[in-house]
DNA sequence: GCGGATCAC
DNA sequence: TATGGTGATCCGC
């Protein structure tokens, strides 16, 4: 870089070089930012220097520019050496050259799956919004959700929202047939589909539709509508090369539709550019928070922030994001294994209890719980770990770990929770658990995977893919230079108390905030809407009211309506710089 | 190995 | 008045 002052170049003119003009603003002194509008700043500060040369004073200030200079250089340089290392150009090059598009991988979604059941078994609950759940709200039907009622949402908060909410109870066993009868519907299609939870799936139809001479769309296109004959119930589906990006796909003509990516390199980018990170798998709200917190809204700004991204590995994962940014993804698709399962629990929610003889009771029935479950399914373990959540909803775990395999009787594991739970007292508490972990098959010959008893006895649990394709002898799995894109992930969940969210059809998720807004234009059936969160009221669509409702909710209008409801302050969570973005096994590698 | 935190379903 | 249960993984220590 280049410097005022060379002996030789004093009567040089050096007006253009950027480092001449900083060192002239140096001179001019350090006010000059607050002279206001000099009509010609640049002239002042060469008379300046020009009266000031040759003095001491101006050698030194020509000193101190020198090292200010020779200091942003290091700088400069730290960063592009991070950038060299990181050499994204080549990580994406690489990733590119691995990218799959031989396989064709369908994501499979039942539309409000428990509300459709209930509605099924209860024609009268017709078209009244209902919901199913007890305190918390496990689905709601989507004339409910209009309304603005969600998963996960408290009761009274739904109610609020909608006065006339009808909710009813859960019957899981009722879910879990239906569950059962539309995953042997699936796997007509592809045998090896992972069941990710009761209402949704991964296939890779690719055999399938060889096989029939059949698009991929025609037979997607098939498989829901046997669904629908068979169960009638209604199943949106995703069709693209991997399975994040089939998750993606089926989510957007939800619900009772499907939505299929061109099975292109040029077709995926576009697809992700204007994505919203928050739709990609493992990118909760805490993580959004974070990417948004250096500019990052969509999968396309990855690319825009790949510098600072590169810096802040540590903290957002470099690697996922540009997986992420590509849409490059697992394309295995199969079934969950019994000995893939890493921990077993049981968890029970009460009204707050703070005695001892209370506690206790609770931990007691929480033990004789996880003992039913030990024993049914044939587990057991060496780790015990004790949950507890505060009346103040602050969760802490304890853990024991033993050098032999614990014995899986109630009283025991109730002595290791009180072990483990005594010394924490006094408590106020509102939720006792235990947990075993680091589990031994006591089931030698465990059931073939994919069996109804395996899905039953597999109720609760989430077992996830940890490497699949490890050979022996192969290719050592972290080798950097080895992409993995044989990675399997979202293996079968079991059913949680409610399914997640599944929106309808939005034009939302690409859409940058402000088409969020009331403002945003409607697509398609547009009529006057008022969101019951913000009471504003336009012109649009279903899908367009509930991506603005989402959007409302996710502002914080949860805490609003509970704060007119208890008139307590809401409580604001504190941000936390956690595991960073990625990394999931499960998904990418 | 432990505890906190995040995420999915 | 009032907000779930099960399981996995990652990080820092």
């Amino acid at each position: 870089m280049r410097v005022l002052g060379n002996k030789d170049d004093d009567d040089a003119a050096p007006a253009a070089s950027q480092d001449t003009a900083s060192f002239l603003r140096r001179l001019a002194g350090p006010s000059i930012m607050k002279a206001g509008l000099a009509k010609d700043q640049t002239e002042i500060n060469r008379i300046i220097a020009e009266a000031s040369k040759g003095s001491k004073f101006y050698e030194n200030e020509k000193r101190k520019d020198k090292e200010l200079t020779e200091r942003i250089a290091r700088i400069i340089k730290a960063r592009d050496d991070v950038l060299r290392e990181a050499d994204i150009g080549t990580s994406l090059a690489k990733m590119e050259v691995q990218r799959d598009l031989s396989q064709i991988i369908v994501h499979v979604d039942m539309d409000a799956f428990y509300a459709s059941v209930e509605l099924l078994d209860d024609p009268s609950l017709g078209d009244k919004p209902f919901a199913v759940g007890h305190g918390v709200i496990s689905t709601a039907s989507y004339a409910a959700r209009k309304h603005g009622v969600r998963s996960g949402m408290a009761e009274f908060v739904a109610r609020k929202l909608c006065p006339q909410l009808v909710v009813v109870p859960c019957h899981f066993s009722r879910y879990m047939e239906l569950s059962r009868q539309v995953m042997d519907i699936f796997r007509r299609y592809d045998p090896t589909m992972c069941a990710a939870g009761c209402d949704e799936g991964y296939l890779n139809i690719t055999p399938y539709c060889e096989e029939y001479m059949l698009s991929a769309d025609d037979c997607v296109r098939g498989m829901r509508e046997t669904v629908f004959r068979e169960t009638k119930l209604t199943v949106s589906a995703g069709i693209a090369p991997n399975k994040v990006l089939a998750k993606i796909c089926s989510d957007r003509n939800k619900p009772n539709g499907q939505f299929a990516l061109d099975f292109t390199p040029a077709a995926v980018k576009a697809f992700m550019h204007d994505l919203s990170i928050r739709k990609i798998p493992g990118v909760g709200r805490v993580n959004e928070r974070l990417l948004d917190s250096v500019g990052i809204q969509t999968c396309g700004d990855i690319y825009t922030h790949r510098a600072t991204l590169a810096l802040m590995d540590k903290y957002f994962g470099l690697h996922f994001l540009l997986q992420t940014y590509l849409g490059i993804a697992s394309n295995v698709v199969q079934p969950g294994q019994r000995e893939e399962r890493k921990s077993i629990g049981a968890e029970r929610t009460f009204h707050t209890i703070s005695s001892k003889e209370d506690i206790l009771r609770k931990l007691e029935e929480v033990a004789a719980e996880l003992n039913e479950d030990l024993e049914r399914t044939g587990w057991t373990g060496k780790t015990v770990t004790l949950k507890y959540k505060l009346d103040t909803y602050q969760v802490f775990t304890r853990a024991k770990s033993f050098d032999r395999w614990i014995s899986t009787k109630k009283e025991d594991l109730f002595a290791t929770g009180k072990e483990l739970l005594l010394p924490e007292l006094p408590l106020r508490l509102r939720l006792i658990g235990l947990r075993v972990m680091k589990l031994k098959d006591l089931r030698v010959d465990a059931d073939k995977p994919g069996s109804i008893r395996r899905f039953f006895e597999n109720a609760g649990s989430s077992p996830r893919k940890k490497r699949r394709l490890s050979v022996a002898g192969q290719k050592e799995p972290n080798d950097p230079d080895e992409l993995q894109l044989t990675q399997d992930g979202y293996e079968d969940a079991m059913p949680g108390f409610y399914e997640h969210e599944d929106l309808e059809r939005d034009g939302f998720d690409e859409a940058d905030h402000d088409a969020n807004l009331p403002t945003s234009k409607p697509t398609s059936a547009a009529t006057e809407h008022t969101c019951p969160v913000c009471a504003r009221t336009w012109a649009t669509d279903n899908a367009g009211l509930n991506a603005h409702v989402d959007y409302c909710l996710s502002r914080g209008a949860i805490r609003e309506a509970q704060q007119t409801a208890s008139g307590a302050p809401g409580v604001l969570k504190p941000l936390t710089l956690g595991a960073k973005v990625g990394k999931r096994k499960s998904q990418y590698q």
